[in-house]
DNA sequence: CTATACATGTAACAAGTTACATGATTAA
DNA sequence: TTAATCATGTAACTTGTTACATGTATAG
């Protein structure tokens, strides 16, 4: 069973405005790279691909040999089949998160430091986002209202970081990674049901 | 330049209590998985590569073949080493997130039966979460301490993708992806100064 | 004339998935 | 005895990254 989220993430984006390679990389850049991360040596062969399949196809040549691709009916229509009828992978994988499960491996302090480091990140990440969404023109198509959607989904999700980055950093203060730190004790029970 | 998350995972755990293939793809599945997905396929050659590269050691010989493994101190230094003085890669990789940037190419109803299936989704493993908040003792050591702040923000993130669902269903409801839609105009401006 | 941006590709390698393959122990 | 779980591995393939390679148009 296949996966190929990048040929429905191109027709996608060439079913919204025709696009060359070039452009193509950049639009990523700009939009869906903080879902799915792509460069230009993965994008030129899938358009290859994508055009002897006959899900897009090739509407002008340009100067620099620059081809600029459109999605055909067919295109679309394979990106609406997988969009309602292949069930999503809900699997995600992120670097920092599975750091974070280690922050206990190194100092407190070095892990308030790094904690820091993150938050700076995603402050810098959001106030890029919340730019956007000030200087963008939402009523444009449809498209582009739908981007709203994952524009605001985001923000929240930068926010979220950032909160739970300044939760941590109180609980290390308050001793969470020291041999015998206070633990919120509430719920703790003797015999652990999970274990890791 | 290597990322090889997974050997510091690896080190990871066993520094945490040394482990078989076997064992590590389980602790792998209730614990990491969420943030890296691992199957026992990758694992079982990478340990035989961190053998030979001195980061790990099989301490014991088990039934049917099992082969425990512990972290030297050489593993828990690269690991150390891997924290403090490589760069996170703050990248990750979301199918669901980039399916919900193409919600415009379906019908707004089954972008609304979308939704609804994924906030399903979501809460289920945020009570799942929730249990294992409750049932595990949080006291025991310092990695177990620790983990508690990992598990704070995977529900911290499940809450916000619940209460991004339940927006966006309203936006949609509203008409965000009708042609003709409202959208909320308060920073709307006549010439997009992005464009994707 | 010269740096920058435009523009397209390939090759070597690393990482991850799926399927295949085998066998031992244990509990019902 | 038989099903479930324990336990380890390999092979074929797909996907993604990094580096290499080349050349054109344009603005200063």
């Amino acid at each position: 069973m296949l996966v190929v989220s990048l040929r429905y993430a191109l027709i996608g984006l060439l079913a919204w405005r025709p696009s060359s390679g070039y452009e193509l990389t950049k639009r990523f850049a700009v939009s869906i790279a903080h879902a799915w991360p792509v460069s230009h040596s993965q994008i030129y062969p899938e358009l290859a691909r994508l055009v002897a399949d006959g899900l897009i196809e090739q509407t002008e040549e340009g100067p620099r040999g620059r081809k600029t691709y459109a999605a055909t009916p067919a295109g679309v229509a394979a990106l609406r089949e997988w969009m309602q009828s292949t069930e999503p992978a809900y699997d995600r994988r992120s670097e920092a998160d599975l750091r974070e499960f280690f922050l206990w491996v190194i100092p407190p302090a070095e892990a308030l430091a790094y904690l820091e480091g993150s938050a700076n990140i995603y402050r810098r990440r959001l106030a890029e986002l919340e730019d956007i969404a000030r200087t963008v023109d939402w009523t444009s198509d449809v498209p582009n209202r739908a981007m709203r959607l994952t524009l605001e989904k985001g923000m929240r999700n930068y926010r979220m970081l950032i909160e739970w980055a300044d939760w941590a950093t109180e609980e290390i203060n308050d001793g969470a990674l020291e041999p015998g730190g206070p633990v919120p004790g509430e719920h703790a029970q003797a015999a652990p049901a999970h274990r890791v």
